[in-house]
DNA sequence: GGCGGATACTACGCGCCACGTAGTACGCGA
DNA sequence: TCGCGTACTACGTGGCGCGTAGTATCCGCC
């Protein structure tokens, strides 16, 4: 679990904030840092969402490889995503701890 | 999650670490601190189906109003949520501030 | 040189749930 | 008593999370 099970567009997002990367190594690197495993479906499923809307872009393909890395748009996004996020998290856990 | 803001599961056990609540003032609570309006439908939902996995429990009706509050197992399933997405954000964060 | 495993996808379908809309009913102030 | 806010219930729909299966390539390794 983890953040487990939902939201794969915003973990890629996460993924894809410390440069362009194929689908792949998306897979790894949200299981690294996150703990998620995301199948294909869910993967490429979320990828082909953000690209259709402006949040991520396909680079040139390379090999089997098809690449993608963050858009401005998306970049702005994820950074607005995080924000808004992170408050509502950091306002959950002074609740959480302070009983 | 919304990590989001789309989890309005998560948003409702946020409102109710503060203390009991019923469902309108739940909705109130949410928009008040993450900005997200839900919807009846939605709220509800959402609201049953946290009953049904034991997270939330319902208190004595006081006339119109359904109160709520959190389980043991709910405050606990709760921090380890906000611990693992918090984990995640601050990753994120640090990876769109670092460039 | 063929065999197995890892890599990197594509294709497909099911079921849940987020979300909106509509409707019900009660209470309160003017 | 009319309207407005409160507090829900009821219901339908579409999107998407997620799993499974299939395809193809590349890399050792004996």
């Amino acid at each position: 679990m983890g953040i487990a099970t939902q939201d794969p567009g915003l973990l890629i997002m996460i993924s894809l904030a410390s440069g362009p990367k194929h689908g792949h190594a998306m897979m790894r690197d949200v299981e690294s840092f996150a703990g998620v495993r995301l199948g294909p479906g869910t993967l490429y499923g979320a990828l082909t969402r953000l690209d259709e809307g402006g949040l991520v872009e396909p680079l040139a393909v390379e090999g089997r490889r098809q690449p993608y890395r963050l858009t401005p748009a998306g970049l702005t996004a994820l950074r607005a995503r995080l924000g808004e996020i992170g408050q509502a998290v950091s306002i959950g856990l002074a609740r959480v701890t302070g009983r």
